[in-house]
Order: structure tokens, then C-alpha cells, then sequence
DNA sequence: TAGATTGTTAATCGATTAACAATC
DNA sequence: TAGATTGTTAATCGATTAACAATC
């Protein structure tokens, strides 16, 4: 095994996959604060989450040294910490562009301001839905965005359908933002700097398919977590 | 390297991360056909997907020796193996349960139909939404769920409150359906052998926050793909 | 034959898991 | 002290990448 010093993780930062986790990690200590838990384990947070509990553990230590050895962790505390490494600890303006069914579903969608995300604009290429009020905001036009997006930390959401996904991209990306999610049907083409992820109903429907195809075959294997 | 032979590999299937990426295969392989694309090649692939070409081969060399050398990939054939290998030869009925704006949202969106997913019923607890017609369907009662589950391999898509998904998840699995598509921002508690992936809107922008605070704090360094 | 491109190998890299010393 | 649980190590596993022989 390679020496990794503790200044080399530091400069690799968190892991992807432990960031991935740490949503997670962070609703179930929300809910248990909800209940009035003070404090958890990793075998608790396992549980809550569906991993296992030495990678809990893992996961939590490239955060720093936030349990107590016999005792567990504070669920308080260590939601700050959560939520300080997730960069949750100031507000984030959101901007979405394409209001279909799914943007203006997404708009009244409450899960945003909670979570330190804010919206700050909904954008349409079509007149007729420019002007229209959606979720407390008056839908814009395009030709708005470079305004609108003046925030330089702007995270921007596709909702367009999937022939217009890369023109509205490049627009997002011209405006400045640099960290965008895509809802629509289509590979995205950014160029390096930009970080783009992609949330696609058909692709996941395809995985679970497939996963299905596999336990009908052959039934005696337990299916992949 | 530990051997591995060819049995093992059908054996052990197609790894979890190149089954992710079919889809994108298959979606671009369609976009090219469509637009009078015969032939193509694993650089032509990784150009549309973003996924190393050394990768797009090592993937597609899973599902059997396709193309050829030389020459590269026939457009329909490939399209063909890769829907064949993901199970997509074949309809399958998807359920939707829970009529807000996103679950309507989601039934309006075409894109089941073209994957060869379709929808077989919407359902909801709220009897002023039972009976509405949404998308050429009518809304149905949850007590209608063991009825419209019968057939084997339903994927479930739950579109409820976090509050409610768990029970919905629990009705779900009782009907008999084992592939479920959440997208209420809860882990949910299910046994083995029930397939469950999630879409979380709040995770992912919470992903992009993490990486844009990354980026701020040292702007020299390039984002990671 | 010369050029192109696959399919595969081997090396590397990153993620997961099990075990346990440290320590409350 | 006895019991519990973290934080960390080491082993394993799986995914990615680069290189190139095979072959059209």
C-alpha cells in the first residue's frame, strides 16, 4: 500500500465517492435532530442510510475528528460539519432555464431554500411563458441571463427539452456559470472548468431494468445494492 | 493481476459503472443514427459521451466483440447489442405513485414510451386526486396497487413526500414490485432483493456546491469530471 | 502494403471492507 | 475496570487508463 500523508488528502481533498455520501449523512442527522436524538453512532447512521458502518466511519474522518471513541457523535455537532464541508453554510442562488412541466414542478418544489439553496431566477425561450409568474417569480427571458446570472457562484438548472440543452448551456456558461445541472436527455459539451451533472429519468429506468433482467435470470443471486 | 475468465466475467455480468454508461452509449449511437450515421468509432463515441475512448471500448468489449478492427462500430448493430444487453427488446410497465407536481410532471414527460418503458398507471392517496385524468390516464386509489402491479416486473416510481415514501415503498414491495425509482429526498429502508435508485435534486446540487467551494478556495487546480 | 481502429493486457488508481488498537 | 465505539490500518476489490498486438 502507498503512504498517503495527511497533507497529501488535504490536497486531494474529500473523496467523490465520500462526498456523494455526505447528503446523506446530513438528512439523517437532520431527521434524528427532528426526533430529538442528540446523539448517534456509525452503526446508527448506517442503518439510517444503507452503508455499511465502518465506511460511515471512514467517511466522517476526512472530515476531521468529530466522534468521541465509546460514546459516538454528537448529532448537532456533527451536522455543522457536515453541512461546513458541503460548503452549506452560506446561501446558494440557483437560476433554472426551461419552464416546462418539469422546471415549474421543480420551481414549487419546497426542498431549495431548505437546504441553502436559493432561487433566484426561472428563465423560458418562449414569450408566451415569459412574464408569467411561477412559484413567487416572474418567469424571464433569455436575453435576462447575463444579469441574472451576475452572481458569480450561480448554480444553473436545465429543464429544457433535450434540443435545446446545450444551446441554453452555452449561454449559462458565457453568463459565468460554472456549476450546472441537466435534467435534459443529452450528453452536455462543456469545457474544463465547468462541472456538470446530470439527472436523467430514462437512464435510471434502464439501470433498474437491467438489474431486474439479471435477478430474472438467474433468481438464486441476491441483486447488487 | 488475479485472472479472470470469460465465465467468471459472465458469471460476475456486465460491472455496475459500464451499465451506467450504456445508456449514454445507446443515446448517442441514437442521436447519430438519426442523423444518417452508419458507422462510427469508440474516438466518435467518447467524443459524444465525454468518456475516455480507451474506456468506450473496454465497456462495449462486455457485451461482446461488436465492432471492427480497423473499421469500427455499425450504428444499428451496436444500438441493437447494447439495448439488448440493458433488456430494453421488451416493454415494461412503470407505476407512478404520488400526483404532485413533479409525479404529473414526470407523466406528461415522453420519454417512456421511446425507451420502451410504459406507463401503466398514476396513483395517489388523495381522493380529490383519484379519478383525474393525468396525462390519458386517470388517476387511480392506492387500494388498487396489488391490481395494478400484477404484472411481474413493474418498476415503481415514487414521487410522494419524503413523509409518505416510506409506506408507499412498503405497499410497493407487498404488490410484488422489487425496482423502485425514488425520487423523495429519504433514504428508504428496503429487504434484499428489492432494487432501489434514487433521484435527489437536493444531493446533487449539494454535490456541485462542495465542488465550487473546492474550486474557489483553489482556482488553479481543474474540476474534476 | 499502409493506415486505422478494435479488443485485450497490464499498470495504476480509487473505493470498500474487516479488523483492531486507541480511548472514552 | 468493563464495555462501547471511534479512527486508522491493511487487505481486497473494482474501475480507469495507457499501450499495443491483432486485424480489418
Amino acid at each position: 500500500m502507498t503512504e498517503v500523508s495527511a497533507t497529501e488528502i488535504r490536497r486531494r481533498g474529500i473523496p467523490d465517492a465520500t462526498v456523494a455520501r455526505l447528503p446523506d449523512y446530513l438528512r439523517a442527522l437532520t431527521s434524528m435532530s427532528g426526533r430529538g436524538v442528540v446523539s448517534t453512532s456509525s452503526e446508527a447512521l448506517a442503518a439510517a442510510t444503507g452503508v455499511g458502518s465502518a465506511m460511515v466511519r471512514k467517511d466522517l474522518s476526512f472530515l476531521g475528528s468529530h466522534g468521541v471513541r465509546g460514546v459516538g457523535y454528537d448529532v448537532t455537532h456533527l451536522s455543522v460539519e457536515i453541512a461546513r464541508a458541503l460548503g452549506l453554510t452560506r446561501d446558494w442562488p440557483v437560476l433554472i432555464v426551461g419552464m416546462g412541466n418539469l422546471g415549474r414542478a421543480l420551481a414549487a418544489y419546497g426542498g431549495f431554500a431548505a437546504g441553502g439553496f436559493q432561487l433566484v431566477a426561472l428563465m423560458d425561450r418562449d414569450p408566451a411563458v415569459v412574464g408569467q409568474p411561477v412559484a413567487g417569480l416572474v418567469v424571464s427571458a433569455m436575453t435576462a441571463l447575463p444579469a441574472l446570472a451576475a452572481a458569480p457562484d450561480t448554480l444553473g438548472v436545465i429543464t429544457t427539452p433535450a434540443h435545446a440543452a446545450q444551446e441554453v448551456c452555452d449561454a449559462l456558461i458565457a453568463a459565468g456559470v460554472t456549476s450546472i445541472l441537466n435534467f435534459a436527455a443529452v450528453t452536455l459539451n462543456v469545457p474544463a472548468g465547468v462541472d456538470v451533472r446530470k439527472v436523467d429519468v430514462a437512464t435510471e429506468l434502464q439501470i433498474l431494468a437491467f438489474h431486474k433482467q439479471q435477478r430474472s435470470r438467474a433468481p438464486q443471486l441476491a441483486v447488487a445494492p
